[in-house]
DNA sequence: TCAATGTCCAACTAAACAGTTGGACATTGA
DNA sequence: TCAATGTCCAACTGTTTAGTTGGACATTGA
């Protein structure tokens, strides 16, 4: 039998990437990441150092993913509603990375791992936001970095807070009519923010 | 000696609003709540039930301050921008709700502790600002509660995923002048979603 | 072919955890 | 005054946790 070496570290990967973005870090436990990857425990510690080391790591992942699946150059292209609401799809189909970037949020204070790397990911973005601004495809008078993190916030919060957004709508978050009905709202608020 | 009942109550909740807004549901534990309230913990099983009920108590209570604090009537009276200002102040004055709102949306699926009593909470915050789009203070072409949702969001956000403020703004939390910047950004931009 | 190294696992350890118990002592009301 | 009840606490229980260990077996390269 071959060593099953890089799919062991997959399926490790991937039941922690459905783990921790259930459970956050401390509602996880390696043990149930283990059982759900059906490998033993022990690979996890060899392969990615500890817990914390392995959340980061999916975290990374998801990250990467989101930046090739919702690329920035649709935001001249489309427009800013267009842009908003891709993110937002994004989020509806893979409902994983912004949980984990709040639960990194509410468990770690102080800097991140990762934090210039991805400080330099979000810089790409506001320049990108600059840009339209001076060829007046957006506002002017907002500093760029705000725009790019209210965008984020607007398709973003419906998945943080899912009550809040059950409790104000009074419908079902499931509902397919009323994630599309999400998505327009936020499409139209992109807009309106931006309108030059 | 007196009896401390009201006191000790007290200290247990005060405790465990500090610990929960931290460290969250799984994070805290119920040691560490008795500890800083200087209380045995026997007496947090007496009169709060378990850690969950506890939780509710506390979230329960800050979603009561709140409201007290920012009163509805501040959106007719001084516009979106101002209120979704004075709903900046409190999340920075008072960190707490906040985070536990979002660790709450993070742990629990499904219906939430007090769902019914709190949806008509919300049911107020939409009727008013619907009365506000029939004044034409407000924009009309939006439903009241996505505009409500969106100002919560823009107030929010930054407190939710401060590590992404920070990578994107590439300034200190603490700081005070980045702190007012980020108010008027609110601000700002709470005027440009519901101008009429 | 064989020593070195990597994969994999069952079983383990030490600590932390939520929740309980039994009893000392204070308060109340009849 | 005294039985019933409430407050408070140290010490406990049983379980779950992150992380480790020792050893069986596979692979590699010289």
């Amino acid at each position: 039998m071959a060593w099953q070496t890089a799919e062991t570290r997959r399926r490790l990967k991937e039941a922690a990437t459905e783990e921790f973005a259930e459970f956050g870090p401390h509602g996880t436990t390696v043990d149930r990441i283990a059982a759900r990857a059906g490998v033993n425990k022990e690979r996890l510690y060899k392969y990615f150092g500890n817990k914390e080391q392995l959340f980061s790591a999916v975290l990374s992942d998801e990250l990467a993913k989101i930046a090739a699946a919702v690329p920035l150059e649709s935001l001249l292209a489309e427009g800013i509603g267009e842009y908003a609401g891709q993110v937002f799809d994004y989020h509806a189909a893979n409902p994983y990375l912004v949980r984990l970037l709040h639960w990194e949020g509410l468990t770690f204070q102080g800097e991140v791992p990762g934090e210039p790397g991805r400080t330099e990911y979000y810089r790409h973005k506001v320049t990108a936001f600059a840009a339209a601004q001076r060829e007046k495809v957006l506002v002017g008078d907002m500093e760029a970095a705000d725009l790019v993190f209210f965008v984020i916030a607007l398709a973003a919060w419906w998945f943080a807070v899912p009550q809040v957004a059950r409790m104000l709508t009074g419908e079902n978050t499931d509902d397919e009519a009323e994630c599309g009905r999400r998505r327009a709202a936020v499409v139209s608020a992109a807009r309106r923010l931006a309108q030059p």
